[in-house]
DNA sequence: TAGATTGTTAATCGATTAACAATC
DNA sequence: TAGATTGTTAATCGATTAACAATC
């Protein structure tokens, strides 16, 4: 595995050729070309290749790619060979959903607990999982040694979340509140901000209609 | 207004910067400096008046930006100072979040209806919506000249949606499912993966860890 | 005028794409 | 060998950034 940098969008396609290969490799499928791979991903062959090109071969010239194979190496290049243990603080609708949600749950994501500060909500079990007092937060991922933690609160308080997250020693923070959070340079955080996605396609229907 | 081609992510970050003025707004603050703006939304000065010199001059030399204006400038920009109908079809534990999400609800999105092909989820009421058979979406639709519609449907039943939509009228397409979805070139669709979130941070520990 | 901050240019950086040599 | 498809290079394209002239 060479050093160069690798773009963000180049894994964010990756997890999407692997769901891809998922499918193929169910329909039986031995072996499928970086153009058919391309189609089922929406993106160009060249992509693919170049793509996959950061982390090795994976492929025979003039043949393709063994599907099987190559889904395995996609799935170790993710870390998706390892299992992963994950937190969710905030269980409003949002967090709810994202606790149930399949595509976070047919990876290999162990959800190790649910965490909000309502009393009320506190008790209610979502596939399995009961929501447990925000107070024990910091406790359960040390115990647990939790690997990733999901902010679906309120944006006034994900800094503070995010700051017991730090503190108890997670390695990544997926977050969901519409806020600027500050971690220290060897957390891995990354924003998910859901409203921005219908802000850019009004701006492009507006820009649409004025030409 | 210039004709550049816009990046995409000037229009995201605009975005940013709308949520942010309108907290500063609440303060009660009148001017702003790029500086400030950058800041509160986790992106650099210079980008801040970057992606704002596509679009005009809104801010004075030595001084900076009138915080009231600038809001109504990018709002304006983004297409949020009118409303915009929207349909969401799927009302699983996603779609029923959605509904729900502050997010959406508190711009200028007037969510017209819900669909569900689940006769046990028609009828059920969001935020003072009731869920309608999936049988009438084409005809609201139409009747209501609804804009935009959201899918978070499984991704077997996405493309289905999808047809429905442009058949229609829909002008654009906001897509949870997990699949490729084939449109004309006239309607703007924008796909939304929830899942590799999570993988683009589980590659970037695995990728640590190995160094 | 001195200080401050914008708007804009030009340089840098990085990602996409086309094309083709390598090779099955 | 002829046909096919990968892996890789080099060209293109586009976005970010630093720097500074304009100007309040």
């Amino acid at each position: 595995m060479k050093s160069y940098k690798i773009p963000e969008a180049t894994i964010a396609r990756l997890s999407v050729y692997s769901r891809f290969l998922s499918q193929v490799e169910v329909q039986g499928l031995e072996l499928i070309s970086s153009g058919e791979i391309a189609e089922g991903s929406g993106v160009s062959p060249a992509h693919v290749r170049k793509d996959l090109a950061y982390f090795g071969e994976f492929g025979t010239r003039g043949v393709g790619y063994n599907v099987k194979e190559l889904h395995k190496h996609i799935l170790k290049i993710l870390g998706l060979d390892e299992k992963w243990k994950v937190v969710l603080v905030g269980v409003g609708h949002l967090g709810a959903a994202l606790a149930m949600y399949r595509g976070f749950r047919d990876r290999k994501f162990d959800m190790v607990a649910l965490f909000d500060v309502d009393p009320n909500k506190v008790g209610k079990v979502y596939e399995g999982i009961a929501v447990s007092p925000f107070e024990q937060l910091e406790k359960v991922i040390k115990e647990n040694n939790v690997d990733i933690g999901i902010i679906t609160t309120p944006a006034s308080e994900a800094q503070k979340v995010t700051d017991i997250f730090v503190q108890a020693g997670v390695k990544a923070i997926l977050n969901f509140a519409p806020c600027v959070l500050t971690v220290p340079y060897h957390i891995e955080l990354r924003n998910v901000d859901l409203a921005v996605n219908l802000e850019v396609l009004t701006f492009n229907i507006a820009s649409k209609q004025k030409k």
